[in-house]
DNA sequence: CCAAAAGTGTTTTCCCTACACCCATGT
DNA sequence: ACATGGGTGTAGGGAAAACACTTTTGG
């Protein structure tokens, strides 16, 4: 691997990864945010990312920054990159171009605390979030949007519920990720007859008729691009 | 803007852009691509594409890049950034992260000649092309994928057509990309149910009956993300 | 008048939407 | 018993799919 090929116009640019990474919270839908030690744009939030390590693939630095940027306890369920912005003044430190990636986490990846060089971390609101430094308020947006168009091809909701779950939860999943109510009967004849979820036992939540408790089938696979 | 502050585990990388663009000749959906007149892969089959330069935007890039290399005569109708490829051995030269661009250009823009490094260029199948350089194979059919994905949401397919032209024109642009046929009537159906294609004069192909001639609606834009 | 391509309608099916009441449990 | 949330069915409208013949021109 020898950069002495490398004709001279190359233009040598830091190559970051960010990562908007979501999860159920609250009956809500939240983006895990990070708070900055440092400058620029110290103690503002912004989504977990940095620099690409030499020999290491995207999605391998998407992972690790993830985890040292926030001490997640679970892994992902679904990782997949969406855009990449390299506008040329999108940093003040320099070139920076940033591969974006959308992340999914199960309910119960609650617990964060900030590690590296953040001051800490937080699942905060995906729709209504703090003012973010650098252009994560443009990544973020788009990211929703990827999100929710992800929701409708791919079974991409049940990434965000644990292996068992109940159909008002998973509708829940759908509300917060469009950002309005479904019809309750429509909704679960639409789940129900694309025949990628199977009922299993009972269970009883805190007030009111208990809710049947379903599991994803084994074929029903998250489609590529 | 000062390098010196990026942290010394940051991969400075080479920033590249490929650019599928496509376009009609022949009834068939070509690709643009070059004839590779240096190592690595000469003599090869590629995307038109290359390092982007300090201080250019990534789309400026992918301009450029078809303009240099390809001299197609004709601007492009659309262009999207839709995939980055950053494989670590992606390219023998070193780590080059390559953010691929989809680009439509309209009939017409089939007289390229090679420029820049090429040893020449062509307009071929998109479907059935020759063994690609590098990933570029990959990257094609990515691009394909997503080319069809946007044939129904926006109305990219007009931007293969000069101003006017007939509705079987149009068909074959929805079969070519699609790869496979389409029922007349249904298909006129459609379109014209949208309301944004306007009626014109008339003319006479070589054979057959004379087809309406069509423009496309003041309004009718193609739609982001 | 023949070849060649353009143009035209109807029927059926499927999916999405709207909509209101009963059921099972905990307190 | 009652409060709370879970569960169920039907009817109407609109979009998509299937399907064959007539029309207009050039040669």
């Amino acid at each position: 691997m020898s950069d002495l090929l490398l004709p001279p116009q190359a233009t040598q640019v830091g190559l970051a990864v960010d990562v908007a990474a979501f999860a159920m919270h609250a009956g809500e839908l939240r983006v895990l945010l990070v708070q900055r030690g440092e400058l620029p744009h110290a103690r503002d939030w912004a989504l977990p990312g940095g620099f690409v390590h030499p020999g290491e693939e995207l999605h391998e630095a998407a992972l690790r920054e993830l985890r040292t940027e926030t001490t997640v306890e679970l892994e992902p369920r679904h990782l997949e990159q969406f855009f990449t912005f390299g506008e040329v003044n999108r940093d003040p430190r320099g070139r920076i171009v940033s591969v974006a990636h959308l992340a999914v986490l199960p309910a119960g990846a609650v617990e964060v605390s900030g590690g590296g060089h953040t001051l800490g971390a937080a699942w905060l609101s995906a729709h209504d979030p703090p003012r973010l430094a650098f252009d994560h308020q443009a990544i973020l947006d788009r990211a929703l949007g990827r999100l929710q168009l992800r929701l409708e091809y791919a079974n991409l909701a049940l990434e965000f519920l644990p292996d068992t779950f109940t159909l008002p939860e998973l509708q829940g999943v759908f509300e917060a990720i469009l950002n309005r109510k479904l019809d309750k009967r429509n909704f679960r004849k639409r789940v129900l007859s694309q025949g990628a979820l199977l009922p299993s036992g009972e269970r009883r939540s805190g007030v009111g008729r208990p809710a049947q408790l379903y599991r994803r089938a084994k074929n029903a696979r998250t489609p590529a691009l």
